[in-house]
DNA sequence: TACGCCCGAATGAACGTTCAATTGGGGTAA
DNA sequence: TTACCCCAATTGAACGTTCATTCGGGCGTA
């Protein structure tokens, strides 16, 4: 695996902000093209396809998402301390990355969303459902199914994410605490 | 305000139908207009524009979303009662109306979105807003910001639907149960 | 007749994609 | 070193299609 022609990259993070701006639709390779200083027949030499353009966007994205659980999901700090982390990591990600956000929302409810394999073979969930079975085997969190467990908990950070990102509602450090708290609170062994 | 013409209501279901497989891009107006039994300048009869379609069929839907918030919040009935009704009874309509949850997450995700009130001025937001200030007041639930819980709880719900609702993953009754209780014990006051 | 509703072929702009042409770096033989 | 070639990278004008929207007319009712 080689390291990802600088043209390519261009072209990747054209995408994401035309797409954030203009939605999928509302971008048209033209677009992207001159955004990312290129011929519009060059994308074609990297990508067969506006859509398979798309769909290696995003797992060159999710592959960021991914790098943050792994740097955050660390075996020899307590459980609970790591659930904090994990949170922190992947709030302020999304938070301070609202292009590739928006750009995640809108395809994973879009038609492309279908060629995605399923839940159980997606490698960011099955990096949560692995911390969530720790969590479980060790004692610190109810026994609820892990994958319940997981989406609860990453949709919780996805829609203050957006609160945030998208300059919606403005959270204090306060209110995260206290959303980070209320999250625990709710999935940690009750005594 | 009369009831809505019936190639009016024609005209949304096919949208709502072609959405949720096509995207936006993807359903064409010759599409609806042939699917809603309808000639494609009919549809310019009832709406200006594409644009104009969409942004009506969201607040159409969203009406629909209110009128089960309306239906299960009610002052006379204890609030935690009340709560639980309340996650169930948008769950349930979440997830047997997948299209209408899909065109949903899609224009909020999308540059229409940016047409909409900021979030104060939103109706649903503002009545579940309500609810939760309730809560607060009789207090059942933790003092945390209203908006925080809200968005928290409904964040929650749709997860649930689409997880569902899609068909990526099966919640038996029980897991439903464990869900409602692991939101509640979060947010609920804690002795 | 007049009016409102509806039709659907026609229009023209926008878009994804193609391709013939150009460039330039690197390998090779003399 | 020079002359030569090769080929991957790049270009952008051109192509054919698709799509939102228009509009002239038909049909039924008052």
């Amino acid at each position: 695996m080689e390291p990802i022609a600088e043209k390519k990259k261009a072209i990747f993070k054209s995408t994401l902000e035309l797409v954030r701006e203009n939605g999928f639709h509302g971008t048209p390779m033209s677009l992207v093209a001159k955004h990312a200083g290129v011929a519009a027949g060059t994308i074609y030499h990297y990508f067969e396809s506006k859509e398979q353009l798309i769909c290696e966007l995003f797992d060159y994205a999710q592959q960021q998402a991914i790098a943050v659980v792994e740097r955050e999901n660390c075996a020899v700090i307590p459980f609970e301390e790591c659930f904090f982390r994990l949170w922190m990591g992947l709030y302020t990600f999304y938070r301070d990355n609202t292009d590739l956000l928006k750009f995640f929302e809108q395809f994973v409810n879009s038609p492309y969303d279908t060629t995605r394999p399923p839940i159980e073979k997606d490698k960011f969930y099955s990096l949560l459902f692995q911390f969530f079975e720790r969590g479980i085997r060790e004692g610190e969190l109810r026994e609820v199914s892990p994958k319940i467990l997981a989406t609860h908990v990453h949709s919780s950070i996805i829609s203050a994410a957006k609160l945030t990102g998208f300059g919606r509602l403005k959270l204090e450090q306060s209110d995260l605490e206290q959303l980070q708290l209320l999250l625990w609170d709710g999935i940690k062994r009750t005594a």
